[in-house]
DNA sequence: TTGTAGGCGTTATCAG
DNA sequence: CTGATAACGCCTACAA
């Protein structure tokens, strides 16, 4: 910066203000210094004033999530939030190992990032990282265990009540859910919510019984195949993720059912490789991960000076309607 | 660090020598200075060191790589070779837009990071960033145009032989190659190692012709149709990813055709939801992005006091094999 | 409106 | 072996 002085033929003091849009300084001087800024093209030094300012314009992700299936549109909702030019995120990964997320954390204390946005790898609560961090810290997509601490997860429940609400609009009388690990806080919320729903119309879930399994395209498929056995009229299935419901097309296509003119299958999670490419497209709830990640750096923001709150905030889904529901004829 | 200097009973510059392993203090000294560090709880800030030592630790990875799908492991790989306590990593997402990407680059340039890796949306050439840039630039996955650039990319027309390699292993001769859009140099060169590789067993690929089309799965389809009506005794198809070959399994059901049985399939990217779901589980050729990512790290911390070298340098895919593939009986 | 001087938290260079 | 002291690059009272 001495030399942008230099060469503006100014102090070091003045070149900064002008710099900085100080409203202290002739409108003529800061011209001259903005010229010989961009001419040297000078960039100021983010560390010194760091030093000065105690902000870093930094924030650190810190994720458990491998594949980045969820922290990715979280940062990327982060990052429209703050700004390009106004922060940086430190995407650190620590693999589902505790001791690499310790050492990640002091790593980005020392960097003394503005804020931290934890991402769980799973939807479930997981451990604190503590309550008397320096930094404000937002747990996103897995809750925090420490109910000070403050959460921001996709309202699982809600998403399971719209994915049904829209079979029935559909027409549908007849719906079955198939969905992943029982161990899963989400599972269970979203089940929940479809059979609350199903009830609110006078319905029970088709075959008797929630289907609970795994994560995976082949228990979507073997539950179809049992489902079908004991329920061979069922005329649409709510899949608690994309991955099933591409196992639960698969099969329905195997038995010569269409879809979705005989049976409607919805998915969730909106991961579009799966679903966009399904035969037909799935219908599918998106989890709305970028607004977590907005509404993240937002509240991080204001969280900078004053304080944070606590509990959860949910968030609800939202539904992207493709070609695997439609209205029956 | 006066905090701990005090309590150490030391000066300033004492606990700095302690803490930072120089052999000039007694270890006696050191040893209370390191007490008193963890008591408080100490952790230096890495802005006055950079200030001081012109090295930040830090590095910056610059996408456009909306999903994250290339991105991830190479972040992963540069990660574990720089060590979690060594470096730390800003990602930023580009999006595809040059303007954004001028942004992202001042203001890594800004905060001094030690180097940028520039991982591009697809794997043909890019715009480079330019040459007079202070810090050393390593492009991985997508070459940069400007043959003064170093580029790391991953070997395209070796792994096109190593999967036509395997199908012929596996005693297959009459193999087809179903690929992406024509105007990716990724396709182009899979193609070329396919066809070379065929050449020297004296085949040619089955069908008389490369499918090129577009990288999805409804393609993968589509072409698989068109294949199978013009070649019916085809033994072997090599898809151009894992996305097609899922079109290409899809097809050889609905034809009541065995999958390997009669025919055999193998896939690219190795991009596990899809590869490992399949049914059966796709062979495929892996990118090999994480070793892209720790050589990249390792070739920036050798750079970072000289120079870099420039070039394209191809590393090998490697061959993950799954159920989707198996010698005739 | 501009310039001077002090300091942010470290490390490095010297003297002791 | 330890301790002053001067940077590193910038911001910000305060003085001119």
């Amino acid at each position: 910066m001495r030399d942008v002085a230099r060469l503006a033929g100014v102090s070091v003091a003045t070149a900064s203000k002008a710099l900085n849009g100080q409203p202290q300084v002739r409108a003529s001087t800061r011209e001259r210094v903005m010229q010989a800024a961009s001419q040297l093209d000078f960039s100021p030094n983010t560390h010194a004033q760091a030093l000065i300012t105690q902000r870093t314009g930094t924030v650190g992700l810190l994720t458990s999530d491998l594949e980045g299936r969820f922290s990715i549109p979280i940062l990327m909702g982060a990052e429209d939030a703050f700004g390009t030019d106004q922060t940086s995120v430190f995407l650190c990964d620590a693999r589902g190992d505790s001791i690499r997320e310790r050492h990640h954390l002091r790593a980005l204390l020392s960097r003394r990032v503005d804020g931290l946005i934890v991402v769980g790898a799973r939807p479930d609560s997981r451990p604190s990282l503590g309550r008397d961090l320096p930094v404000p810290v937002i747990y996103a997509y897995a809750p925090s265990e420490d109910p000070a601490d403050l959460s921001l997860v996709s309202d699982n429940e809600g998403g399971g009540r719209l994915a049904v609400d829209h079979l029935i609009r559909c027409g549908r009388r007849r719906i079955a859910h198939i969905t992943g690990d029982a161990t899963y806080g989400a599972a269970q919320d979203r089940a929940r919510g479809a059979v609350d729903r199903l009830a609110e119309e006078g319905l029970e879930v088709a075959g008797g019984e929630v289907w609970f399994g795994m994560w995976s395209e082949a228990w979507g498929r073997g539950a179809t195949r049992m489902l079908l056995e004991r329920c061979p009229d069922v005329d649409a299935i709510f899949a608690g993720s994309d991955e099933i419901a591409r196992g639960v097309v698969d099969v329905l296509h195997e038995e010569r059912l269409d879809v979705p003119g005989q049976v409607a299958v919805i998915g969730y999670d909106n991961w579009t490789i799966l679903g966009a490419n399904a035969r037909p497209p799935l219908t599918t709830i998106d989890l709305n991960l970028e607004q977590l990640g907005r509404v993240a750096a937002q509240r991080l923001f204001a969280a900078i000076g004053g304080t944070l709150g606590s509990g959860v905030e949910k968030f609800p889904g939202k539904l992207v309607t493709r070609e695997s529901t439609a209205p029956l004829r």
